[in-house]
RNA sequence: GUCCCCAUCGUCUAGUGGUUAGGACACCGCCCUUUCACGGCGGCAACACGGGUUCGAUCCCCGUUGGGGAUGCCA
């Protein structure tokens, strides 16, 4: 959640006034509040178990009965019953005494109003004969007890809303406002799975997104800013823009597609200054750094390197991944090879001609203790290539792939420059001898 | 099974009781080009179905179908 900039008001280790938030250390609150409501008659103590529970559900069932989750078994039990199975020493655990008829309804932010028959729901378990409060009873008295004005959460909550909405009423509490954004489905439509890929934010970090596109791609699921309107957006635009009202109440299908092209915007739409800070870390996890040998024209220190980099490299990455690919083999030897790209276009007998013959015209052609310009490098290929009596092409594309393990780079005669003469040189014969 | 929610291009969506139903992703062409991107131009493609209501329904109502969710002494 920090990695997309979300953060809240106060918790553990970070404190506010409501505390305590550590359930553990919540037991006394809970059981104070389950008080309240046994005294009001609103609870009832339940001596079934589990066995118990599943024995009537099977006897109910096979009479061609239903079976709702509970049948109210212990509900009536009067105080003689009940001091006997206390003296028994049965362990006992506490439901929600909810009524019989009538209905529970609310008014939801985005599904709008919401109606449950009573008489369907059935009394819940509150606190456990383990001693401690179900999540459905916590929740309500955590929400209360820490003044919580608006509940937004997945509609997959929707059916507990009633049962806690009793609880609020048991209590005599008021209840917050609910609203039920629809569920992100996988891109099958089912539920999102981890067959699908990434499934939790931490794994798109990974994938090289950026958190200000992951922000962006998550609003567009269930809601959009409108019409023709931009939909890449900045925080600080979606937040200017968002409605609650808008928000769409049919469940989204996720689509890595439309993330990748998001997060592509987003790094499109970047600065320089802030491109260098995105590349800076990568450079740092590879313990890259420029080789003053190397001979590399214009530039004088890693900084100016990296910036020279980027320049050339334009929009040519979609993420922080692609990016690492991208800049890896101006650093080191070890850098990232395609290696189908290496067998057709580097393997051949003809490219490693090709290089062989190229390398050996750069070395000779240009001064291999200066830094070369582009143009140099330019100017060799063509000249070598009408040499040869074939287009510049075909010396173009081995030699791509022989410099930067890929296919796909920035224009070859400025990576030649950033790469500089030597190693040019260098990698041309390893490719040509590999 | 029961209850609840949902339904516009393949996907995310805009939209209206009368529109050539709009945009974005993806996809397909073409242009640009030393590659790959970028960019530009163009294209394909939707109101789930059946009944109503109405002069007229994608839009309102009902049903069907389809999808999702909930049905725990999990959270």
């Amino acid at each position: 959640m920090e990695w997309i900039g979300m953060d809240w008001d106060e918790g553990p280790h970070k404190g506010g006034d409501f505390g305590p938030y550590l359930q553990s250390e919540r037991l006394d609150i809970y059981r104070k509040h389950l008080e309240t409501l046994a005294e009001g008659g609103h609870a009832y103590k339940c001596f079934c178990t589990a066995d118990d529970l599943e024995a009537r559900e099977e006897e109910i069932t096979e009479e061609g009965g239903q079976w709702e989750g509970y049948d109210g078994f212990c509900r009536h039990l009067d105080d003689d019953e009940i001091a006997a199975k206390e003296a028994e020493g049965l362990p006992f655990a506490w439901r929600l005494r909810t009524p019989e008829e009538g209905s529970t309804f609310w008014y939801d932010i985005v599904l709008d109003k919401l109606e449950f028959q009573n008489e369907l729901l059935v009394d819940r378990v509150i606190f456990k004969a383990d001693g401690f409060p179900t999540y459905q009873f916590a929740v309500v008295v955590d929400d209360h007890d820490m003044g919580i004005s608006h509940v937004l959460r997945g509609d997959d909550h929707v059916s507990n809303t009633p049962f806690q909405l009793l609880i609020y009423a048991a209590m005599g509490w008021k209840p917050p406002k609910f609203g039920h954004m629809p569920m992100i489905l996988g891109p099958n439509k089912k539920r999102l799975s981890k067959r699908h890929g990434a499934t939790n934010i931490g794994d798109f970090q990974n994938q090289g997104v950026l958190p200000a596109a992951m922000t962006n791609y998550l609003a567009l699921l269930g809601w959009s800013p409108g019409g023709n309107a931009d939909e890449v957006m900045t925080r600080e635009a979606i937040i200017k823009k968002f409605s609650l009202k808008k928000v769409n109440s049919s469940p989204a299908a996720f689509d890595y597609d439309k993330l990748a092209h998001i997060n592509s915007e987003h790094i499109k739409r970047l600065s320089a200054d802030d491109r260098l800070d995105l590349a800076k870390p990568i450079v740092a996890k590879g313990g890259w750094s420029m080789d003053s040998d190397w001979l590399i024209n214009g530039v004088e220190d890693d900084e100016g390197y990296l910036v020279r980099i980027l320049g050339t490299l334009g929009n040519r990455f979609s993420n922080l991944v692609t990016l690492a690919e991208q800049i890896g083999f101006f650093f080191t030897e070890e850098h990232f090879v395609d290696q189908e790209a290496w067998n057709e276009h580097v393997a051949p007998e003809s490219a490693r001609a090709i290089l062989v013959a190229l390398s050996s015209a750069i070395e000779k052609t240009l001064d291999m203790d200066v830094a070369q310009p582009a143009s140099a490098f330019e100017e060799v290929v063509r000249a070598t290539a009408e040499e040869m009596g074939v287009k510049a092409g075909e010396l173009i594309h081995p030699s791509r792939v022989a410099l930067t393990g890929q296919t796909r780079s920035a224009g070859i005669f400025e990576v030649m420059e950033l790469v500089g003469a030597r190693r040019v040189v260098a990698r041309m014969k390893n490719a040509a001898n590999s």
